[in-house]
DNA sequence: CGCGTAATTGAAAAGTATCAACACTGGTGG
DNA sequence: CCACCAGTGTTGATACTTTTCAATTACGCG
């Protein structure tokens, strides 16, 4: 539920720890800082180095829908970079959070000489993409109930590490259904 | 909402045409025929040349998600190619179509050997990302009949084009609503 | 303790699914 | 030329799910 990208953050550790090159930099956040903004125009590339970040949308009346939490290692900002576009989505932190930036030349630079960072990057798209597909299609046709209890699976300290309202917000239903849910399930003895 | 892939169309049709490459071979499907079978390994990345496709999913208790209807020039199976993956979705064909298949290995060294193609996958890669991304936060934020009013502007030939029971499984709703959604916006003189 | 934030609950209203019946359309064969 | 059929689309009634909205409780911390 928490994505994370583990080879994409060990190969950009070792470019950062580089110091002949000035490819990146880093940059913190506390908790609830707004590290993208919805409808912004980007000049960077993102990669979490470690913490966590909730990637959500807001529509005209003001309701939420969160994308996905991204953990370490996952890269955000490149799409808009690929589309030459605006932002889709806000970025949120939730924790503590240290994030890689690179500039959009650099980013370019990289992917045209570095076959492994291209790799990697095409990997992390792929990546995204699946995941959405299965989200998406387990929303659409299962009951809250049976998605909640397959996130509580995937992610057993979900109650613990993400905001009841952030839960909802990613299920895609209220705060009321989403605790109607939890206390059936209780009751049932599911979780 | 049929996606199209001009500039990656257009590249193709460049290299189909230059016989001292064989590339990429050439294949046809009449209507409602499997391409790409749910759960197959598969060994080839395919692009639509012409006609129409349905991207979509089916659960444990045989209910349909579609993902995405496929255009001229939409790339398909590249992900499963990136993760050495099965496929989470089957693809069918909706009318007479063509496809562009490419093998993994050919695949892979056009992806090393010619930049712009590397470039035109990253960017396929990056309009499914922000396509899923903005339809599935539509249909979780607005009610059906809003959702069915943005399809039908941007697709006005929807109804002639693509049957209700597939309408219906791209919104995730059963066919009753749907129809119940068109009857009242009918009423409402809005379509 | 008292305050602000987060979590929980109830009741009514709205939205959606289910199921079963009915209508329309374009062939096909008697 | 009409009867029939299969596929597709439409509708009604009811049950179920989810939202809305407002009120209540629990929790952490200065």
């Amino acid at each position: 539920m928490i994505r994370i990208n583990r080879e994409l953050l060990d190969f950009i550790g070792k470019i950062a720890a580089d110091e002949s090159n000035n490819f990146i930099s880093q940059h913190n956040f506390s908790p609830k800082k707004i590290v993208i903004e919805q409808g912004d125009k980007i000049e960077f590339v993102h990669i979490i180095k470690s913490g966590i970040a909730k990637c959500y949308l807001t529509n005209e009346d003001g309701n939420i829908f969160i994308q996905e939490f991204f953990g370490e290692g996952v890269i955000f900002g490149e799409i808009e970079m690929f589309n030459e576009d605006e932002t889709v989505c806000a970025v949120e932190s939730m924790t503590d959070l240290v994030i890689y930036k690179i500039s959009r030349n650099n980013f370019y630079k990289l992917l045209e000489e570095n076959p492994q960072f291209n790799r990697l990057v095409l990997r992390a798209l792929a990546a995204k993409i699946k995941f959405k597909a299965i989200r998406y299609s387990n929303s659409h046709l299962n009951p809250i109930e049976t998605n909640l209890l397959l996130l509580k699976k995937q992610f057993p300290e979900l109650f613990k590490t993400i905001a009841k309202p952030d839960i909802a917000n990613y299920l895609g239903v209220t705060e009321r259904s989403l605790n109607r849910s939890i206390k059936s399930l209780r009751e049932k003895k599911l979780i």
